[in-house]
DNA sequence: CTTTACTCGGCATATTCATGCATTATGACC
DNA sequence: GGTCATAATGCATGAATATGCCGAGTAAAG
């Protein structure tokens, strides 16, 4: 009957979803229907997957649904663990503070895309060469930040 | 028994879904219970909540739960609305341009938070001392964007 | 025109999550 | 100790979301 399809329905849903509090899928497929998108649960359910949507808490029972930076973040991992394949050579920690010792040069490269990671965790980077100094705000986190780093190396 | 209780349980948790790739609730009660807490899905929901985690979508059907610094994206909205209450005075658009009117010399104060926004459908702002132009990739976009600001005003 | 392959979406249902209610633990005060 | 108030949690169940299966639609190839 119309025709504007999937794509032109999740546009809308990605509007919706920012500018009014909707917290369920059903209420969502409401939405859509006083535009005259008639569609189920069920499908909804996919384009929130596909949007990668999120239902955010709001801390007291209330949810929310929102479209998500996180993908971006994850992106950010997945270009880290690439990196550190690549140009990070050893890893270690004292109290604190984390060292990644990388291939000649690449440490600043390296420790621009730490800081992307934006974690609260972090206090700073300092870049030299091949040495890069993670600075944590304690030695519990600089202790967990290496596993994870170390992870990303297998 | 064991007294760690709630707090404690929590931390883990956080650290969990950012170490593990898990999907459900009962995944993680699972995970703790290898660590000897034992607790229902009930409570895991609650955890959730309380530390505002999110189901995020992989986009493939799979799910992982990930904290979220979406909490961080809300308050910036929250500060955008005090500010929008306060100083600005008028909403306009011409096609794929926002103008928001403020009081004399809060522009680039309000356009600074707008930025922070970091919104895909902003290209740019563009500050002077009573005139925000808010630069949206398309019309449709813009107009979305003014329907989200105008009801901030509210 | 027929066949094949593929995408989309509904229906029914399975899975997952949220929550009202009752119970038990914890702590403050007497 | 006892009593009260509050917080935490389990159980059972309701609410919400995800998905297997199938049929309809579309497009390309023959």
């Amino acid at each position: 009957m119309n025709m504007p399809s999937k794509e032109y329905r999740q546009r809308l849903i990605e509007e919706l979803v920012e500018r009014e509090f909707i917290s369920t899928q059903a209420e969502i497929a409401e939405h859509l229907a006083l535009r005259g998108i008639n569609v189920t649960q069920a499908t909804i359910s996919r384009d929130v997957n596909e949007l990668r949507l999120v239902r955010l808490p709001a801390g007291n029972g209330q949810h929310r649904y929102r479209s998500t930076p996180l993908a971006a973040q994850e992106d950010v991992v997945g270009e880290l663990s690439q990196r550190f394949k690549l140009f990070v050579r050893d890893l270690d920690r004292g109290e604190n503070l984390l060292v990644v010792t990388t291939d000649e040069g690449h440490a600043s490269g390296i420790a621009y895309v730490i800081d992307k990671l934006d974690r609260d965790e972090i206090v700073g980077t300092l870049a030299g060469q091949n040495t890069i100094l993670v600075v944590c705000r304690s030695g519990a986190q600089a202790e967990a930040l290496l596993d994870e780093f170390e992870s990303l190396l297998e």
